[in-house]
RNA sequence: GGCCAGAUAGCUCAGUUGGUAGAGCAGCGGAUUGAAAAUCCGCGUGUCGCUGGUUCGAUUCCGGCUCUGGCCA
């Protein structure tokens, strides 16, 4: 049998939302020499503990994570952003001659670290709000129509109602004056010699549905309507801002504001976490080297005990 | 018990001047390059409650029945 050599090695693990990701990583700390790096566009946000299923403050004392709690909500983090984050860690870890575990369930971060994304400029407030009043006075088909003429590459792969792609298009250009489509034809994978070993955790959808039912029921006894209505008073944050949309946060903030009742965004909450999860699915599937593992089996998963010992031997 | 209104997709409902039907939501599939837990796109056969009648043809009109609301007793 082939092995990996560790200090090159890094696992991947990801699966959708509910599934048992945390829970796994932790026996495969207590197993091996690896050290956690969080995925997840939700977790690094501190004050969001219950609604994201953040690990507690003693697992995450017992088993650090890296990048989870490092900004506030205020703030806004990237798939860029995250990959410059990731190569340094990778490269720390494996220094300290341990094996960097990736865990978590925002695939398109995934996506950049192992097929790269395209050195772009950052989120411009200026020049989005510039374009959102374009947009509401001429609409997004038009300033989709408009990108059509600029650069028909990017266009046409966008949809003329998709008003976050037509925006960061338009925005891409007002700041580098380049087209998207050549930038993006830069990106190249960004750790080439990293040898990325992927598993994805799945359960049966029935199944899955279930447990996001019961574990979102179970974080609003946990007091997550508390943890939002203190995020919601808070005069700095606002329902527009990435972190206020993430699952359950923006429809208990939309019930704090007013406009359903709690059963009403309970049961919406439940809604978006089952799309979210549908989502995180069909990118795994598009993910040719990865290798499923039943969540039912976990750590006992043979597909997982092979993998393991190729890389620790 | 009487009167009235309903009964159509998993749910809420529209519709067919008689030629076997379509929206929203759910569900499913997909896209995804600094918001991604975001954003966008695609997919609609279901004894049209049951049963008789009229008709070339009934989910549609008529009768009976069943069930569900409401009102009256």
């Amino acid at each position: 049998m082939s092995s990996f050599s560790p200090t090159s090695s890094a696992i991947v693990l990801m699966g959708p939302t509910a599934v048992g990701k945390t829970d796994l990583a932790i026996e495969l700390a207590k197993r091996y020499p690896v050290e956690l790096i969080s995925v997840d566009s939700a977790l690094v946000y501190r004050h969001m503990d219950i609604g994201t299923g953040k690990p507690s403050p003693e697992l995450l004392q017992q088993f650090p994570h890296h990048l989870v709690n490092i900004l506030d909500p205020a703030e806004s983090y990237s798939a860029g952003q995250f990959v410059r984050d990731v190569g340094s860690l990778i490269a720390d870890i494996h220094a300290r001659d341990r094996v960097p575990l990736l865990v978590g369930g925002t695939m398109m971060y995934f996506r950049a670290l192992l097929r790269g994304i395209a050195v772009m400029p950052e989120a411009d407030a200026q020049v989005r709000t510039m374009l959102e009043q374009r947009a509401s006075q001429h609409s997004w088909p038009a300033l989709h129509a408009e990108l059509m003429q600029r650069d028909p590459v990017v266009a046409q792969r966008i949809g003329v109602n998709d008003a976050q792609r037509i925006q960061r298009a338009l925005e891409v250009m007002e700041l580098t004056g380049r087209k998207m489509s050549d930038v993006q034809s830069d990106a190249r994978p960004p750790l080439p010699n990293v040898n990325f070993v992927l598993l994805g955790l799945n359960l049966p959808r029935d199944q899955l549905y279930v447990r996001i039912e019961r574990r979102f029921l179970n974080m609003i006894e946990q007091g997550f309507l508390d943890e939002v209505k203190a995020l919601f008073n808070r005069s700095d944050l606002h329902a527009d801002l990435p972190a206020m949309r993430a699952v359950g946060y923006r429809q208990l903030w939309a019930h704090l504001a007013g406009s359903s009742s709690l059963d009403e965004a309970i049961a919406q909450g439940i809604l978006a976490t089952r799309h979210l999860a549908r989502r995180q699915l069909i990118w795994m599937r598009a993910e040719p080297e990865l290798q499923w593992i039943d969540a039912e089996s976990g750590i006992h998963s043979e597909v997982l005990t092979e993998l393991i010992n190729k890389i620790f031997g």
